[in-house]
RNA sequence: GGCGACGUAGCCAAGCGGUAAGGCAGAGGUCUGCAAAACCUUUAUUCAGCGGUUCAAAUCCGCUCGUCGCCUCCA
């Protein structure tokens, strides 16, 4: 497998630490609101990394934290006159009913910033035990001049960054680019005990001390949004490798971001959709089908186009799957083979090719595209199988093919639902929402039978018509009329 | 100003030195009384532009243009 390592900017081959098995970390919310597609995105990417690992035989151990303390969740709490603790821990609440409505397994561990005060008192420390962090006014700052890798991660230099820094004047800092560890409590914050008097922790240590306790000094993989280079993954490092005196994360991830109109979502913008916003209207699984249509790595322009294209290839999807499991149930066996070499072939390398695609940097783009190309030609054998008898072997080729797709869009999370029965709760659905009834409908549908029966054209296409009106569209077949809503 | 990413058909999107996957939309066909739906077939001599390296470049290098991101909280 090979996986893009942010640090030193190449795909690199992956291989754990320790042999089979992976140690993740993730950088979870700061919880203060409802969640956004953006926070959708990295949920779901994490997600699919995961089910893919443990795919390919990783036993995977996967932290992800959430940020439970932190200016915004003070100034947040202070304007709806709520107890901080209190908005934080319901909006951890919320973020789990997203993540349980997109289908995002959860993290192993899960451990939250204000239940690990101690460990990141205790790392503060130890940075200021080896001169790399020192108290100031109750503050406590760490030392970056003195950690001659800063700026390894993020690929800049200090000095860059000292010539355009936009960064608040201090005069409690050594240095501006020194950042904080701990601050000091102002009256009615929120405040722990500390060496350095009440106050509470800064924004970055807390990933250094919740990894280093759970996954230790050195691990596997560290992931987050492209964001989070910099500053806070560069400063993380900074932290863990200055304490630790060895590698923090052997390998980085970071995904893109989502936009909409080609620009950043985000709460300063006020451009952002909530994950609730869109479930309103599209199921999870198209979401995600969205959001795994493009490489995590590249940007993902969110529209309404962009979704219903997802629910389209989608619905193709299960319709193949569909067509699979009528005609396993209903078809005859002949014992002439009908499926070419060829198309045998293509059939049976979809996991091959899957699994290429994937162990190339999770390129899940890709990967949906193979599943389509197999899709095709199943299709097409369904169609020749829905016409004369093929072989014992022809029908058992396309059940495995179905199993195997629904297997391998399962590692990103779709197609998971029962084809036919998915195909029936969306016609419920969507009829639930229409004027006519399914009586009704029937109705209509014998009268306009008898009208064709007779040759009366313009009765049948009256009725067609008035049907259409209520969105209720015919299908002739050869076995007569059926029926679905439009969608 | 510094650093970085990206620019592939109408739209989305793979491609990572060997001669352009896939999806959506469009066009033709099968089916149909006609339709619709579904399915099948088809759609880029060319990858922002200009140079260079190479037997061979969308893929590597340089420059130009354009878009976006990070440098401040951010997934």
């Amino acid at each position: 497998m090979k996986i893009y390592n942010t640090l030193t900017r190449k795909k690199e081959t992956f291989s754990p630490l320790e042999e089979g098995h992976v140690q993740l970390y993730v950088c979870g919310i700061t919880s203060y609101d409802y969640c956004h597609i953006g926070h959708a995105r990295s949920g779901l990417v994490f997600d699919m990394v995961v089910r893919y690992l443990r795919y390919r035989g990783y036993k995977v151990t996967f932290v992800r934290n959430f940020t439970d303390i932190d200016d915004k969740i003070i100034a947040r709490a202070a304007e709806q006159g709520v107890d901080s603790g209190k908005l934080a821990e319901r909006f951890i609440d919320e973020f789990y009913t997203d993540m349980d409505a997109l289908g995002a397994l959860r993290a192993d561990i899960e451990p939250k910033a204000t239940e690990h005060i101690q460990e990141m008192i205790e790392l503060i420390q130890e940075l200021i035990d080896k001169g790399l962090a020192y108290p100031a006014g109750g503050d406590v700052y760490y030392r970056v001049g003195k950690f001659p890798d800063y700026g390894m991660l993020s690929g800049r230099k200090l000095e860059d960054m000292q010539a355009g820094a936009r960064v608040d004047v201090n005069e409690q800092k050594e240095d501006h680019m020194d950042f904080v560890l701990w601050k000091g409590a102002k009256p009615g914050e929120p405040k722990w005990e500390s060496p350095w008097g009440e106050g509470r922790p800064g924004w970055h240590i807390e990933c250094s001390a919740m990894s280093r306790k759970y996954l230790g000094k050195n691990f596997d993989i560290h992931g987050g949004g492209k964001d989070l280079i910099f500053p806070h993954h560069e400063n993380e490092l900074a932290q863990s490798v200055g304490a630790n005196a060895c590698s923090f994360a052997n390998l980085w991830m970071h995904h893109g971001f989502v936009t909409i109109k080609d620009e950043k979502m985000s709460k300063s913008l006020g451009n952002f959709l909530t994950i609730r916003d869109v479930l309103r209207e599209y199921p999870a699984e198209t979401l995600r089908f969205l959001i795994f249509s493009t490489q995590y790595r590249n940007p993902l322009d969110f529209s309404e186009t962009a979704l219903q294209d997802a629910q389209t290839g989608l619905d193709r999807m299960y319709d193949c799957l569909a067509q699979i499991s009528r005609l396993v149930l209903a078809a005859e066996t002949g014992s002439d083979s009908l499926i070419g070499q060829k198309d045998q072939k293509k059939i049976q390398s979809m996991r091959q090719r899957f699994e290429k695609a994937m162990d190339n940097d999770f390129n899940s783009a890709q990967a949906l595209g193979h599943l389509f190309d197999g899709i095709k030609v199943l299709n097409k054998v369904c169609r020749m199988l829905a016409h004369q008898q093929g072989s014992a072997e022809d029908l058992e080729l396309l059940k495995q093919a179905g199993a195997t797709i629904q297997e391998l869009a399962g590692l990103l999370g779709v197609l998971q639902q029962d084809p036919v029965q998915y195909f029936q709760e969306k016609k419920e659905a969507l009829l639930a929402a229409s004027s006519l009834s399914e009586e009704e409908i029937n109705a209509l549908i014998a009268e306009r039978n008898a009208a064709r029966q007779n040759k009366d054209w313009a009765a049948s296409d009256a009725v067609r018509d008035t049907l259409l009106a209520h969105n209720i569209e015919l299908h002739d077949g050869p076995d007569g009329t059926s029926w679905g809503v439009k969608a």
